[in-house]
This record gives C-alpha cells, structure tokens and sequence, in this order.
RNA sequence: GGGGAGAUUCCAGAGCGGCCAAAUGGGGCAGACUGUAAAUCUGUUGACGUACGUCUUCGGAGGUUCGAAUCCUCCUCUCCCCA
C-alpha cells in the first residue's frame, strides 16, 4: 500500500494540504471526493490530472468519491475566470453528467465488494430540494460575507479596477458558488463519511469553505488538499491541440489525434508530464529522464508518456494504430508505400485523420476548388493559395507548389485516396466514394 | 433613481470625416534551423480575383455628407461611482 501523500509529492502533483490531513490518511481509510465539471459531455486530458490523484488515492487504499456538479454546473465556479460564466441548462447537464460518469468508470475500480470502492455522486441529488430559504438560513448563517469576500477568487473580480486587470464584475450568483460547494462538503461529509476533498490548487478556496462550514456548523474537523494545476513550459493552457481541447472521447479526439498530442510535448514538459500522467515508479522514472538526456532527439519520454496514457484512455490496439499513421504521415514513407497497402490497412491507419469523402468527378478537379469546396481541408482560396506560396501544402507527401495546379483521378492513390498535408503536422485524407 | 465610462477585425488595444480592411502587441498558421523539442529569425493572418482591383466589416437601426469606424438621433448591452 503506498503512501498517497509521499507518492503525489514526488510526482510533483503536491500543492497543499490541511494540516492533519497526511496523519488523517496514515490513521484510517478516508473517504475523499474530487468535483468534476460538466461543461461537456466528456472529460479533456485537463481533467486527467485530477483522475490520475483520485487513482493513486484508491491504490492507497483509500475511497474515492467522483462528484459530478449537477448543482455546481449550473452555477459556474468564478475561480480563475476573468468573466461571468454561461449557465447550462439543465438537459445539457443532465446528458454530460451521464457521458463523464461513463467515462470515470474506466479509470477507478467500482467494484461494489471492495471496501474502497470508488462512487459516483451527483449534488443535484441532494440541492434540487433544498429551498433557498432552507439555505440561507441554515447553511448561509454559518459563513459571513466578510470571509466569503476574502477569497482569492472573489477578490479577483471585486478588485478589479485597483490592480489593474479587465476582469469584469462578479453575479450574486458566482459570488454563492463557493457556498454552494461548501454545503456539498458537508452533505458528503455528514452522509457518506467524506473528510477530504481534493482538487486543483485553484479549488484551494472553495475547499477551504466546506471545511469551514463544516467546523461552524458541525463542529466537525474536515480536510482539504490541493495539487499542482498543470502548466506548460510556453505559458499557454495544458490541454489544447490545433484543433482544440483534446478529448478523452474517441470520437471528439481520436487516438491518433490524442497520441500526436502527447508525442507534441517539448521536454521540459515531457519531464514533468511523467511523472503526472502515467504510473511508472519512481525509478522508472529516473531512468527515463536521464536515457532521454543522453539522446534527446529519440524523444524517449515523449514516445513513452504517448503510450502509456493512450493505452490507459484508449487501448493498446488503438495505440498501435496510432503509431503505425504516426509512421506513416511523419516518417519518409512514400507514396509507393502506400500504395502497396490495402484498402482496409489505410482505412485503419487513416483513421485518426479527418476523412472528406468526396464523389468522382468526370473532369480533373482545380486544386483550388478541391480543396476549399468539395473538400473543406482549407477555409478559404486565398488561405490555401497562401499555403502553397508558402510552401506549406503536401499532396501524397510531396510538395504541391502550382497555384492553379489541377488534380485527377490518377493523382489519387489507386484512385481512390489523397493524402493533403498542411504544413508538416496536420494530415487529411480525401477518399473516392463510390 | 442619479452620474460617468465604454462596445473596433481571434484577443488586447489604437484610430476620432477621406491617406482605414483599419496602427501596435498577443495568439494562430506556414517557412528556415532542428528532434513532430526549446530558442531564434522570416512570412502571413476578412472574402473573391494571378494582379491594378472589387465586395462585406468597426454593438443595432436610422440620418448628415461627394465621402463615416470616425459627426448627429434613437435603441441594445457592459462596466464603474453615488443613492
């Protein structure tokens, strides 16, 4: 059994704890809980993170709890955002909550016969009821304004003007978020046992609420801590490709897309994201970074975060394909190459690319035409006259430099397939349906 | 309820009657160099036409003018301050 405090520490997850919280851990089975938003009907790989804490606590031999914010989705939590949030209704909500839940299934075990075993909970079940009177009255008593104001979160967008920043004002109702997770604490905390709650370090206030709430109204002593929110080196957001965020959903990201994303990472990165995102021991670890050190060109920590996280969400065949395109659209393999595949090897491999099915056509397709109508690869004739002049545009993995260039069949491997590369990256297949 | 500020192209933010498809920065995309890394440099970033050019854009609707993102009127929305 491993010791989840230590064990996240090393990884680098660690931001910050409740006092007590690791003698907690060390005494008893725990019971914590982790929030996960609904704004979508999957989770991304920023989510990941929180999944990966919530798998290493379970290991520990602790109880895992996975709430989904029925609630506290359609509310909108104001940490770390500049603007007052879009509400969902509720049929959105209620159909991402059933897609993540789906999802979650696959990473914590929920075997009903193990004292550990992970749970689903959804506060929509337990605030849907619960008057506005009733909470004001009984949960809003305990929290003064005064300490409500002095979160960070808070302070943020009530301050605005004096430190400079465009955030914008703050709704009565973004203001109640943290009371609203609060109340979740102590629901969970009265009713299913649960001392601890987890979260990213931008969870830290919100957190602290419940345990608060918790102390006035109870006089009970729960627990809090937080992990690292994970940066990249470049400053930009974790968790979004060229075309977005990257989904653990296959038919939002496919694997291929999901692998190239974790392939894509620079190796400062690559050092930190081991040790997040995949289970490798310490040693493994070790051993990794410093082999990388030697050839760093082979990308050996690139290449083994890749696989070990799109075998945990996806599969080891998927994997397998993912390589194999990956080969394929990134190594020097020709059109001849291709050509000798199959049908079905093409289909396979290709699949993580977009694919435009076009109709055959009598006469030769303008290039221009192709691609911007027929097939979308580009969003307008002069974005792809641009890329052709700046040499940016593959067709078959050879370079296309004419303008006004003409495509035929017989430019489609075995009549069938083009393969339209923009720039070195980004591979589209256009397939003759007949 | 009163007073003030504002709404510009992906974002931030200039422009304040013609020289504005609109400065500058960021982001995006591409190229060079590389390792599908980082850093750096270069180009590009409304649509259509190879191009001189044409068309649609500066919260919305009208108006003034030869001509408006820029002036006027009304409307909508946002933020701040005072009650």
């Amino acid at each position: 059994m491993t010791d989840f405090v230590e064990e996240l520490n090393w990884r680098g997850m660690l931001h910050n704890y409740i006092p007590g919280t690791e003698e907690l851990l060390k005494k008893e089975m725990t019971t914590a809980y982790i929030g996960f938003d609904p704004t979508s009907d999957s989770l991304h790989v920023g989510s990941l993170a929180q999944i990966m804490t919530l798998r290493h606590f379970q290991k520990a031999g602790h109880k895992p709890l996975v709430l989904v914010g029925g609630a506290t989705g359609m509310i909108g939590d104001p940490s770390g955002k500049s603007e007052e949030r879009n509400l969902l209704n509720e049929e959105t909500l209620a159909f991402n909550l059933a897609g993540i839940r789906k999802q979650l299934e696959k990473f914590l075990d929920f075997d009903p016969s193990l004292p550990n075993c992970a749970e689903v909970v959804n506060n929509y079940d337990w605030t849907k009821d619960y008057t506005f009177l009733d909470f004001i009255r009984d949960i809003g008593k305990h929290i003064t304004v005064n300490y409500m104001m002095a979160k960070d979160s808070v302070k943020k967008r009530i301050n605005a003007e004096d430190d400079g920043t465009n955030a914008t004002g703050m709704s009565f109702t973004e203001f109640s978020y943290q009371l609203v997770q609060g109340f979740d604490f102590l629901w969970l905390y009265e009713n299913k046992h649960c001392k601890l709650q987890m979260g990213g370090s931008d969870q830290w206030g919100n957190i602290t609420t419940g345990t608060e709430l918790i102390k006035r109204k109870l006089s009970g002593k729960a627990y809090a801590l937080t992990t690292q929110l994970i940066t990249k080196e470049d400053g930009g957001k974790f968790g979004k490709s060229e075309k977005g965020n990257v989904w653990i959903d296959a038919s939002k990201t496919t694997p291929y897309e999901f692998y190239q994303f974790w392939l894509k990472v620079s190796d400062t990165d690559a050092k930190k994201y081991i040790r997040i995102f995949t289970e490798l021991s310490k040693d493994e670890v070790e051993k990794l970074i410093a082999e990388h050190e030697l050839a760093p060109d082979t990308r050996l920590l690139q290449k083994t975060i890749a696989k070990e996280v799109t075998v945990l969400v996806h599969s080891l065949e998927e994997y397998n394909t993912a390589i194999e395109a990956s080969a394929i659209l990134f190594g020097k393999s020709t059109r001849q190459a291709i050509e000798n595949m199959s049908d079905s090897t093409i289909e396979s491999v290709f699949s993580g690319v977009p694919v435009f099915n076009i109709q055959p056509a009598a006469e030769p397709w303008n290039i221009l035409d192709l691609l911007t109508s027929v097939a979308p690869v580009f969003a307008s004739k002069g974005e792809l006259r641009r890329m052709i002049t700046e040499n940016g545009l593959s067709i078959n993995q050879e370079k296309w430099t004419k303008a006004d260039g003409v495509v035929s069949d017989s430019d489609f491997i075995r009549n069938k397939y083009l393969i339209v590369s923009k720039g070195k990256k980004q591979h589209f297949l256009l397939k003759i349906s007949n």
